[in-house]
DNA sequence: TATTTTATTGACACTCTGTCTAAAAAGCAA
DNA sequence: TTGCTTTTTAGACAGAGTGTCAATAAAATA
């Protein structure tokens, strides 16, 4: 696990300057598709160059801020799969939760590709896990993991970045209600 | 209706061209963040300067490129929403055939902001208009139009961009299963 | 035909990219 | 501390793209 590779401190100093740069940048409202080189080295405070020493590009620095994201995520998710809860309710607000706690950033980030890669990949293991521990037949799903898994991933997109103001008890309930219901398309 | 603002047939043709430019481009599978003014000029066989006398920048052309669209589509999904059918499958199904045809140029323009709006209202108008129809008691709806749209979003993006080997009446039985079978969160 | 509108051309200053070299600064190890 | 290594900086570079402009050419219109 402790791999000795040891890292050079300026090294690790300035790739943590750059990635809160563009957190900084983000929470001053400047878009995904605005970001530059130079305005991320800029409030960095490091050189144009030093950047260019670390990342190959801005996609590559987002796609690791995004990676690391949900590495963090998932790990949260994680211990929520293993135990038996007879209230799925509660799981799935804990979950979003989850989301909601990140949702500033999320509603940006969401512009980036690796983004809806990732946060798909989350959602199918959780729905594929809970298939499992019920124990069903898989015969019997007959809705596929993709489906549900986009269907699920429409909602709290919708959620982040245009229904903020809703709680994560309001979504789970109203996701709980809607495959609950006997509901004909739209 | 027919207003009489006659337009120079010249600046129609430019106009056309640059349109069907972005249109050949994206065939070449040239990604919309990889368009530039310059690109788009040469593939119509234009000036840059052209281009600037009828968009304001790139997104302004690709704005009315996904606003005429939708606006043909909404054109065909009305009379739809018209007739009283007993059948909400089938009609499902026609709607879907209708993005089905646009798969190709969706599945790039998808990445436009302005396509998701526009998604989301015909999708939005298309629910509250199904539910007037049928009549029911408004406060009898305990899932919000917002959840619904945003979860067909969901499952018609995945479908255009990664689930296109899927038949219009398989995504429409998907979702008409979802809906109908009791199904808790994953 | 004469006039208006649109299109072209070449040029302008500007920003950003990605790469490079030489020199300065910081870390590391004996 | 001293010397070696790595990182950071500064400045420069060519290349591409942006948005605008003025002068000219071409096409449409009345």
């Amino acid at each position: 696990m402790t791999e000795h590779k040891r890292v050079d401190p300026r090294a690790i100093r300035s790739k943590k300057m750059l990635k809160n740069a563009v957190f900084s940048l983000l929470a001053d409202n400047v878009e995904i598709s605005q970001l530059t080189v130079q305005k991320i080295a800029n409030r960095a405070e490091l050189n144009r160059a030093t950047f260019y020493l670390h990342y190959e590009d801005i996609n590559d620095l987002l796609r690791q801020i995004v990676h690391e994201i949900f590495d963090d995520l998932s790990m949260k998710v994680e211990p929520l799969l293993q135990m038996k809860s007879n209230n799925e309710l509660e799981q799935l607000v804990t979950f979003l939760n989850y989301f909601y706690e990140y949702r500033k950033v999320f509603a940006v980030l969401v512009e980036h590709k690796g983004f809806k890669n990732h946060l798909t990949n989350l959602l199918r293991n959780t729905i594929e896990k809970r298939r499992t521990a019920r124990n069903l037949d898989p015969a019997k799903e007959v809705v596929s993991v993709d489906i549900i898994a986009a269907s699920l991933l429409g909602i709290i997109m919708w959620w982040i970045k245009d229904g903020s103001q809703y709680s994560p008890e309001y979504i789970a309930g109203q996701i709980t209600l809607m495959y609950k219901r006997r509901y004909v398309t739209g």
